[in-house]
DNA sequence: TCGACTGAAAGTGTATACACTTTTTGTTTT
DNA sequence: AAAACAAAAAGTGTATACACTTTCAGTCGA
């Protein structure tokens, strides 16, 4: 959930209020479209409307809110046709990291794969709703990492979290396990080195993941103060 | 040189400030390492520090500057090993776009390409280069743009700024008339449907780019009136 | 002479003030 | 009763004020 571990150097107050609204975002707590004034949020957080400001831009920045000029802030509410470019994105990214991957595998990546994985699979026995979507995600993030490519890794963060408002957060149960799985089959093929296998296997997983989207928009709650508890 | 389209909303004076910031930075007309000092900036432009910060912040995710808290912002000078990893990014992302270009084309989009290539001649032989910088640039945003993926469009122009710094701006005319031909060579293939050919020839593109980087740092001058003129 | 201190200057970080815009609400008019 | 208008309330955009931090120059002491 946490904002990427380069970003511009921001007072922490800026970032406590950021990931707060993030959580909230991305848990579902505001709803899209809903309005966030800046006045009310400064008073929640106990600070001047200046660092709410700082705070609002930044998240417009990772398109979690929309900014309208004189109008104020809301929250963001991707389409359909947005979202389905970010998986275009993700497919095209992932399938030429999956076979770079292959090319300098070793054994301690693997094991590195294989771990997370592991995490992954008991949270997603332990109903863990937060924690599985966080370790699902970075089992994309952490491939990145694992071929010393900070950019790509980041670049996969940000792509991943465009869209988390649509996809992961709605995820069932079933289909976390599905996922699960899948980063399991993938790491096989990776270990086997077979290349086209676990680019396929990547490629499908990107579309298992696409076709559970499910794009309903629930009704606005307002109460921004109730949101953020 | 301008920002995305799609911009976060920011007011006309904000973005005036990053537009002239961008060039000057982009243009070495501001070298990495001078410090920008919020007071002076707000001075040269007119406007309170306000505005200027809000300036700074949006160029500190573009990467063209960074901000160091309680110190201030510096131009930034990215690293090799950074300017690398971007360039593996764009391999992987641009072999794919290249792949999926050649499933989707039709004669206007080769057509769209290849009056892009002419212009790109028009503004090298010409010695224009900021023009032609833009132009070469754009290149490969256009071919996304075709595909219709404005996500993946604006994630090329934003990699491809990101390193603008180090290798655009320093590229020699004798580099800038090879990617022209390059380019040109690369429409050659994609019109003829060879899609290994193409991928091939777009690989081979982006690591000649690479190869000419020059990590050449300057010395800094820190009088930024002179440099924004 | 060089290093450590000290105070002033410059600069950043946050809060507040005020102008201008949008939204809301209440009233008038048809 | 519905539409149109007007005034007030709420909200955003920008400037300014002030506290705190960093930087720098000058001084003192070893």
């Amino acid at each position: 959930m946490e904002t990427p571990s380069i970003a511009a150097s921001t007072t922490s107050s800026t970032h406590h209020i950021v990931e707060s609204l993030t959580r909230a975002i991305v848990e579902h707590r505001l709803h899209p479209g809903t309005k966030l004034a800046e006045q009310k949020l400064a008073e929640h957080f106990g600070v001047s409307r200046t660092l709410v400001r700082q705070a609002l831009f930044q998240l417009s920045q990772n398109r979690l809110i929309r900014l309208e000029p004189a109008r104020g802030a809301f929250v963001a509410a991707p389409s359909v046709q947005e979202a389905k470019q970010v998986f275009a994105v993700r497919r095209m990214l992932e399938a030429e990291m999956t076979r770079a991957f292959v090319q300098a595998v070793t054994p301690a990546k693997i094991k590195a794969l294989r771990d997370h994985v592991a995490l992954e699979k008991l949270a997603v026995n332990n109903q863990d709703v937060p924690g599985r979507t966080e370790l699902l995600r970075d089992f994309h993030v952490r491939m990145a990492e694992l071929m010393d490519n900070q950019v790509l890794a980041e670049l996969l963060r940000e792509l991943i979290s465009r869209c988390a408002l649509i996809t992961l957060m709605y995820q069932s149960t079933h289909a976390a396990e599905h996922s699960n799985e899948e980063h399991a089959e993938i790491v096989k093929a990776l270990a086997a080195k077979d290349e086209a296998l676990a680019v396929r296997l990547m490629n499908d997983h990107l579309m298992h993941v696409e076709e559970n989207l499910t794009f309903d928009r629930k009704v606005p709650s307002n109460d921004i103060s109730m949101a953020l508890s």
